[in-house]
DNA sequence: CGATTTTGACCAGCGC
DNA sequence: GCGCTGGTCAAAATCG
């Protein structure tokens, strides 16, 4: 009688057909694993197929296997853990002889709750090291962004010297201002006066107003980082005075659909103020974060005038501590979000969106706006579409927005094209990856097998989709955070019951 | 009693 | 310079 007990504290390979080492790729039903067993009859067989779940060998091979459920499905992962499986055969030709039935079921079932315990225990850490995982991936992801972003902007500034030298040849000076592609924070003026100005004192005052900006947003607290978290964008030396201004003051704004007063983003809010805002009835609720002392993240929360049922959260600032895991997923499609704006502000998207990660990144089930018309430039995020509904590309805080990004969907399983000014991301190409926003089921199931077709578009999707549910539906909010909360073992914050109540009565 | 919210006052930026 | 607006502060009020 054998009694096959999968032990992985000791190195004994399970190999699939492919031969390439894969710990997540024995799925139930028939995973394929070529190993050598011992029998019943202590003679030497080759399974070609082990059969993990097979009834008929039910009562002789038992195989205990805890079934991982890995966050990051597709991420072609090496935890260093030197994961292995070994085959312990503990039937010998004696073993009818020693014990009674009971006794052996006693000792069966020991063994079953130290393997468990084993495996729960490796499984923890598993899923540490999965967290540490994402986090080093976001920070990758993020830097190396920015390093794509620095390389194209050196070499689109040798193109516009070579322009404006070619253009100072044949061209007024008025006539060179427009052949140079303006930046981002000429467009962030409200009105379609200052957008075509070509009078140079009017860009003086952006850049004096700028300066004073960063002034005073350069606190030490705004610039800490912590390991966990992806880094501030390190803005290249080349770019402009006025970039280096907007890329301190991005901000994303959150558009979901929802009654509850406040999407709960993992974060800890403190209001701070309340104000009527202009042209719009409901008042805007002023937040900060309160997870850390000195924290420099503030949102604002606003119903949306036009349709009250959307709820406006708009995102400032990056946090200066450890995120739980609720919070990780909105904190990094914000940063995402706000990544493309900033790459969207240069002259260089072309070469940086070509490299596809913004793409991924930035995979919300619906739509991003960018606006120049708010003070300072804002991407929304927007969540109140159904996931197979037409997007409906529209301005936000200005319909005479001059700059409108739209994005299209990439959940129907179609490409996408990205319209940047018709020109700027003209025929950009956004993969067409299949992915689902039901974040719950997206962890829950086994991921599409494409490792290497799609290297980069794996933990980007289930951030994206966690946030889309987040967002979505606070009430789903919260069995998320439970969920991930006893998934990850952490401590995920909510907003807090009394904030909520009051929010409600305020703003709901 | 500490934490949080409320709300009027204050400040800065911007347009006219 | 003045007024408007957005954003923040801080004392008072409220809550658990």
């Amino acid at each position: 009688m054998g009694n096959f007990t999968l032990d992985t504290s000791e190195p004994l390979v399970l190999f699939n057909k492919t031969s390439r080492w894969n710990p997540f790729s024995m799925v139930p039903g028939g995973a394929a694993a070529d190993v050598v067993a011992e029998g019943e009859d202590n003679r030497r067989k080759v399974l070609s197929e082990m059969d993990l779940f097979s009834t008929r060998n039910q009562s002789h091979n038992r195989v205990v296997v805890k079934k991982e459920n890995f966050l990051g499905n597709d991420l072609d992962l090496n935890t260093g853990l030197n994961l292995v499986t070994m085959v312990s055969n503990r039937s010998t030709v004696g073993d009818d002889i020693s014990t009674t039935g009971e006794d052996q079921t006693i000792d069966k079932l020991k063994d079953i709750q130290n393997e468990l315990e084993r495996m729960n225990i490796e499984n923890q850490r598993l899923r540490e090291m999965c967290l540490q995982v994402s986090n080093n991936y976001n920070a990758l992801q993020t830097h190396f962004v920015t390093l794509m972003h620095q390389q194209e902007q050196e070499l689109r500034n040798e193109n516009i010297q070579n322009q404006d030298q070619n253009a100072n040849d044949h061209l007024s000076h008025d006539q060179v201002s427009e052949a140079v592609p303006r930046q981002f924070m000429e467009l962030r003026q409200s009105t379609h006066d200052h957008l075509i100005s070509r009078d140079s004192s009017s860009e003086e005052k952006t850049i004096d107003r700028d300066t004073k900006t960063i002034a005073r947003e350069d606190t030490p607290d705004s610039d800490v980082w912590t390991s966990n978290k992806v880094p501030k964008l390190v803005v290249p030396e080349n770019i402009e005075h006025t970039n280096d201004a907007t890329m301190r003051k991005v901000r994303v704004s959150v558009r979901a659909r929802s009654d509850a007063p406040m999407i709960s983003d993992g974060c800890q809010w403190r209001k701070y103020g309340q104000k009527m805002a202009k042209g719009n009835p409901c008042p805007r609720a002023y937040y900060r974060c309160t997870m850390a002392v000195g924290c420099p993240v503030r949102k604002q929360v606003q119903r949306w005038a036009d349709d009250q049922t959307i709820l406006v959260t708009t995102y400032e600032g990056t946090h200066n501590h450890p995120l739980p895991p609720a919070a990780v997923a909105m904190a990094s499609t914000t940063s995402a979000a706000a990544t493309m704006l900033l790459s969207g502000s240069t002259s260089s998207v072309d070469g940086f969106m070509n490299s596809n990660l913004l793409a991924q990144a930035i995979r919300p089930p619906n739509i991003a706006t960018i606006s120049a018309s708010a003070p300072f430039p804002t991407i929304t995020l927007d969540l109140t579409h159904p996931p197979n509904s037409t997007p409906i590309f529209e301005g936000y805080n200005n319909p005479a927005s001059q700059f409108a990004m739209p994005l299209q969907a990439f959940h129907q399983g179609g490409s996408g094209a990205m319209v940047y000014n018709q020109s700027r991301f003209s025929g950009l190409q956004l993969s067409n990856n299949e992915w689902s926003n039901q974040v719950l089921q997206y962890q829950q199931t086994a991921p599409p097998q494409h490792h290497q077709s799609q290297p980069h578009a794996s933990f980007g999707h289930s951030l994206s989709a966690a946030t889309a549910a987040i967002t979505a539906d606070p009430n789903f909010t919260a069995a998320l955070a439970a969920a991930i909360t006893s998934i990850m073992g952490g401590n995920g914050s909510t907003i807090s019951p009394k904030n909520e109540e009051n929010n409600n009565r305020e703003l709901g």
